[in-house]
RNA sequence: GUUCCCAUCGUCUAGGGGCCUAGGACACCUCCCUUUCACGGAGGAUACAGGGGUUCGAAUCCCCUUGGGAACGCCA
């Protein structure tokens, strides 16, 4: 096999969605399996919706979730980097105009003078014909001298690709589906030019992955009729067309193809909810892939090592974040302590919480916290109660508070810690401690523990006091006590 | 409407003619651990869309039906 070359093409018109971090993804563990070259095209030829900050997006987040290009542009300057550029569309335009100015001068392309109005009657006399909905223009019998007059007059056209004149069917061997047939009149003489001279996605498709020598397209499947588009292409212009592999769709609830209007799909959004890029990648593999031995929690070097085309799935794949959610938990667990710690700070940071600078406390609180977390964004909750400045009581303490040991057991529990004239108590010395109030109050088992508890966090559930208590300073657990003791009276 | 694609537990999937009285994972239920919750451990319930073939034998191959999805743009 010569050079493995794949690319990943996004079009900078939005976020990048985890449907499209798949189709990245699977290009990436190819490549990578395969020693190939992966790269990174822009397609930005729809002028009003490209927008610079839409690349931007799109580049942070495959460079978050850590899927570098080989070729591209550069994550930083965004300038080209590599030896087959332009790498975006929109400076490519010289080369399809000569490849589409070739196609006109052998009557394989014809300019198309049809309005909108005119296209649109059209199709709805073909859809109530019974017929796709596909345009048949007058134009496509003109000679080119014909059309150039017209356009010289100053009115405006398309190019479009002649289709009427080619074989019946398209067959192609996918990699994921194996053999596809087309009828070629599935599709009518489509677009390759806009009348302002900027080229439609399917005809700069098929030019750059030739000219870029792309050797394996793994693209989703709502390509599949756009592929035969872009055979009709290859073969107009006498070339290879490269091996595609059409991957099934990442579906909604409904089952529906996830829309970027309808789900928070948006690998930015997961990040800002606390979720891993190492979990996300996991996740998203398996919707449409397997492991042979049927691994789940993978990192990607597990992945690359075991990516094969052969395991791709054709049928879709329903996103499920209760999933997807435990998955990042197992990701969060296998990180190192201080390693999950950077993690969490952007999240603590958000509540501007006044926490111990001593890694070694810093580490205790994560081991401390590690099982309880599912995303990044648990901390918070997990940490404000070490925090003072977020002590409340809150209402699910009511009732323990009205039990009839509870002010004992908190009187005894204040004047233990007070006394024990340490700046932290360890959980061996708390649990000491707790005896002892258990052995001055007889208090036993939640008319025990809850108070105190309430008296630790404001509320009898929660993480465990031994884990908790030798986190918080002992004047800190004095002044929470006392609190709790003014609101009992 | 037309064309194409798809079809195993609720969800992600294993399975490519006998190893399947269908395996794993998430979720769910029960029990254990635990002075709560969680974590962890042990069990449990739940699926081959339907109908025809082919075959000694079909979840696996073929056909039809049904269902779902996608595409049909001067979006990609």
């Amino acid at each position: 096999m010569s050079m493995v070359r794949v690319r990943f093409a996004p079009s900078p018109t939005g976020y990048l969605h985890v449907g499209g971090a798949r189709t990245a993804l699977y290009n990436y563990l190819f490549a990578k399996k395969n020693g190939g070259e992966f790269i990174l095209r822009i397609e930005d030829t729809d002028e009003a919706r490209s927008t610079q900050e839409s690349l931007r997006g799109v580049i942070d987040d495959m460079v978050w979730l850590n899927l570098l290009w080989n070729e591209g542009v550069d994550p930083v300057t965004l300038r080209d980097q590599g030896a087959s550029g332009p790498y975006k569309q929109s400076e490519r335009q010289y080369i399809y105009s000569e490849i589409a100015d070739n196609l006109l001068n052998a009557n394989k392309a014809y300019y198309c003078f049809l309005t909108d109005e005119e296209i649109t009657t059209q199709r709805e006399a073909a859809i109530k014909a019974g017929r796709p909905p596909q345009v048949n223009s007058p134009y496509q019998d003109w000679t080119l001298e014909k059309a150039k007059e017209r356009l010289a007059t100053g009115d405006k056209a398309v190019v479009r690709f002649k289709t009427r004149d080619l074989k019946k069917d398209y067959i192609f061997t996918d990699l994921v589906r194996h053999e596809v047939k087309f009828p070629s009149d599935m599709v009518g003489d489509f677009v390759i030019l806009r009348s302002g001279g900027m080229p439609v996605y399917n005809f700069c498709c098929a030019i750059d992955d030739h000219m870029m020598k792309i050797s394996h397209v793994f693209r989703a499947e709502e390509h599949l009729p756009n592929t035969l588009r872009q055979l009709m292409l290859y073969e107009a212009m006498g070339w290879q067309p490269p091996e595609f592999g059409h991957i099934s769709l990442i579906l909604d609830e409904d089952r529906q193809k996830l829309s970027k209007r309808k789900g928070a799909v948006a690998c930015g959004q997961l990040k800002a909810e606390g979720y891993l890029a190492s979990a996300v990648l996991n996740f998203i593999a398996l919707l449409g892939w397997s492991h042979p031995e049927g691994k789940e929690i993978m990192t990607v070097d597990d992945m690359i090592q075991a990516f094969d085309v052969s395991r791709l799935n054709s049928s879709g794949a329903v996103f499920d974040r209760v999933k997807f959610k435990w998955m990042n938990a197992m990701h969060l667990r296998a990180l190192p302590n201080m390693d999950l710690w950077q993690e969490i700070q952007p999240f603590l940071a958000r509540e501007k919480m006044d926490l111990p600078k001593d890694p070694v406390w810093q580490e205790k609180s994560i081991m401390a916290f590690k099982t309880s977390m599912e995303t990044l964004a648990d901390a918070i909750e997990l940490y404000k109660p070490l925090n003072d400045i977020s002590f409340t009581i809150l209402p699910e303490a009511e009732e323990t508070l009205m039990w009839e040991p509870t002010k004992t057991v908190l009187l005894a529990w204040r004047d233990l810690v007070q006394a024990s004239g340490k700046d932290y108590l360890s959980e061996a010395e708390f649990l000491k401690l707790q005896d002892e109030v258990k052995n001055k109050t007889g208090a036993k088992g939640k008319n025990l523990f809850m108070p105190i508890r309430v008296a630790v966090i404001g509320k009898p559930h929660g993480t465990e006091l031994k884990i908790l208590v030798p986190l918080i300073k002992t004047s800190s657990l004095v002044t929470r006590a006392n609190k709790v003791l003014e609101k009992i009276g």
